[in-house]
DNA sequence: CTATTTTAGTTTCGAGTCGATACTTTAATG
DNA sequence: CATTAAAGTATCGACTCGAAACTAAAATAG
């Protein structure tokens, strides 16, 4: 199947969000050809940045904007194409821990999206700086006109504490639990920014 | 049902990419909490840009990056909400010329994208300029990738003629066709940069 | 001038999304 | 201890998606 796309030319006035939403749909194209559609390549890429109180359905449900209805079915299909693996919490059995199983590790590394990031990454370094600006100013805009809420990293929560139990270098003081290396550095649902 | 999205934080190294996937999903989730799913609103989009060489199954079927099954299945459903109509070709009986019904413009009135396109025009000039520059040349080196083909607007085509016709203002030298005013400033099937 | 091929479009298939709703199990709260 | 809230699953109907088979009409080739 051949693809066509349409680029707005620059003697019109502004259409950057029509070229904006064509050039997401460059990568979705691109998802689709693979043996995972475009939601599930999100969902995969979510698990892998959630720290561990945030790689669970309801984590993915809040992250993709979806309804726990349809994520379910989601995670279902990753879950038989053998990407990851569903673990009930030990303590509160209602939850559930998604875990990447090392072929969805491998799946990742061949991400479509990461041929735009190489792309973006080629800009000069101020252009792309300014972007990265201009867009977390927009989403941020867009995100409270629709009632959303941020996600963000762990490490940069306001219940991120560097007082080290023993064992454990990080500690988080709304959830009362110790913090690997590895949870400060990815995405936190109970993120709260400093 | 509660929204919620991830922005990156800058104190890792750039995730544009993901920035870009997540503005253009707020739009998407926008507009899939109206009538009309984000595919579906891309085509009554399309239609309303296409001129009259363009209109049809076949150039919204490029124009989407799909395949024909598919664009058939959603210009189905946008018929049966009475957003479109279906008319044959008096010469040639193969094609479909798809116009919007009044319901079809007046819902365009409502387009969940405009939202975005505004939060854009409050950019910087400058801003915006360079924004624009950079995603037509991202776009131009993914097509090229992909192996897709640029779309453009009738007036900036070569086969375009400004020799007027009797009662018609332009000419297209390929269709051999005379030329509206509506259809010059629309996208064309058959556009060749100049 | 007829036979073959190409083009435009539809139909059908199975997997999956999507919102909505009903449901189960388990934990929290009164 | 009863009620309510939370986390997930199951199911519905409309729809997307690619693939493949199909129809009808036009273009082309011998």
């Amino acid at each position: 199947m051949t693809r066509y796309y349409f680029v707005m030319t620059t003697e019109t006035d502004s259409r950057l969000a029509a070229l904006l939403y064509r050039l997401v749909g460059l990568v979705r194209s691109r998802e689709q050809a693979t043996i995972l559609n475009p939601v599930q390549w999100e969902a995969l890429r979510y698990l892998h940045w959630a720290n561990r109180f945030s790689a669970s359905p309801k984590g993915a449900t809040e992250y993709l904007g979806s309804t726990k209805g349809t994520v379910s079915q989601t995670l279902i299909a990753l879950e038989k194409k053998g990407l990851i693996e569903k673990r009930q919490d030990a303590e509160d059995k209602r939850k559930i821990h998604l875990v990447l199983t090392p072929a969805g590790q491998e799946l990742l590394t061949q991400d479509p999206q990461a041929l735009l990031e190489e792309d973006l990454k080629s800009l000069p370094e101020d252009q792309r700086r300014l972007m990265e600006e201009a867009m977390e100013n927009l989403l941020r805009v867009g995100l409270q006109r629709s009632g959303g809420k941020r996600f963000g990293f762990c490490r940069s929560c306001r219940h991120f504490r560097e007082d080290a139990e023993e064992g454990a270098p990080y500690f988080c003081s709304l959830l009362g639990e110790p913090l690997a290396q590895m949870d400060a550095d990815r995405i936190c649902l109970e993120h709260d920014a400093a």
